[in-house]
DNA sequence: AACCAGGACGTGA
DNA sequence: TCACGTCATGGT
């Protein structure tokens, strides 16, 4: 990587203005009351330490797969749901029946195709065994594409891996950092060369375009310097 | 009240 | 390969 791109410049502005944004959120440190969901609590910034066990492990898999198309809000919910359940527990959702599942996540949407989805995560993951799964092993699994999988190994298994939204690849186009629309591998790859290879660079990265999105949507006037 | 959210799969051309 | 339909809830 050249040693300042404009892209990390960027990124260093939106870090100044919006701070370290300490993702994945975890349960374990939000408030247990599922009608206050999205808290900051739950985050924890410049500790990029976590997950610390297998348990919060797992559930950062399962709130990546419950987000796909889908605000963090909704999915926070359904993880809520399933941990009071007891079934935030890859045992526990191969145990499950069809419905008892699909109840618990009900409030993340495409609830039959997401308990298909958790199921299918949970035998991969205890084939894992404590392993740490290669970007391709991830693919292979039904209902894990590209954000997934490098979602889940970014923020669950702790690996330097670049993860690309939407967002981010409209923010390399309309800030002109590329000339054409990118597709997501293609964004990847930018995003690569252009950024500090590292856990911490691009856990915020990710965090940051997501954060920024949210921010324009809501105050469009109050991001307008930074769009 | 349409539109969008921290996507992925199945299908047909 | 790729464009398009499908999946579904909840906030704005």
């Amino acid at each position: 990587m050249p040693r300042r791109t404009p892209l990390d410049a960027f990124v260093s502005l939106l870090l100044a203005a919006y701070g370290p944004q300490g993702w994945w959120p975890l349960l374990a440190h939000a408030g247990s009351n599922p009608t206050q969901t999205g808290q900051l609590t739950g985050y924890h910034p410049g500790d990029f330490t976590f997950p610390r066990t297998q348990v919060e492990q797992f559930e950062i898999c399962c709130g990546a797969i419950l987000t796909q198309n889908t605000a963090w809000t909704n999915a926070e919910r359904a993880l809520v749901l399933l941990a009071s359940n007891d079934l935030l527990a890859p045992e526990a959702i191969l145990a499950a029946t069809d419905s008892a599942l699909e109840a618990a996540i009900h409030s993340s949407g495409y609830f039959r195709a997401k308990s298909k989805k958790l199921r299918a995560f949970s035998e991969f993951y205890l084939r894992l065994r404590g392993r740490t799964p290669a970007r391709d092993e991830l693919l292979a699994v039904w209902g894990i594409g590209p954000e997934t999988a490098d979602t889940i190994r970014l923020y669950a298994f702790k690996e330097a891996e670049m993860v690309i939204d939407a967002y981010t690849l409209r923010v390399l186009l309309l800030r002109g950092y590329c000339r054409q629309p990118l597709d997501y591998a293609g964004g990847k790859v930018f995003c690569e060369r252009h950024l500090p290879r590292s856990l911490a660079s691009y856990q915020e990265f990710h965090a940051l375009m997501v954060e920024h999105s949210k921010r324009l949507r809501r105050r469009p006037k109050l991001a307008e310097d930074l769009r």
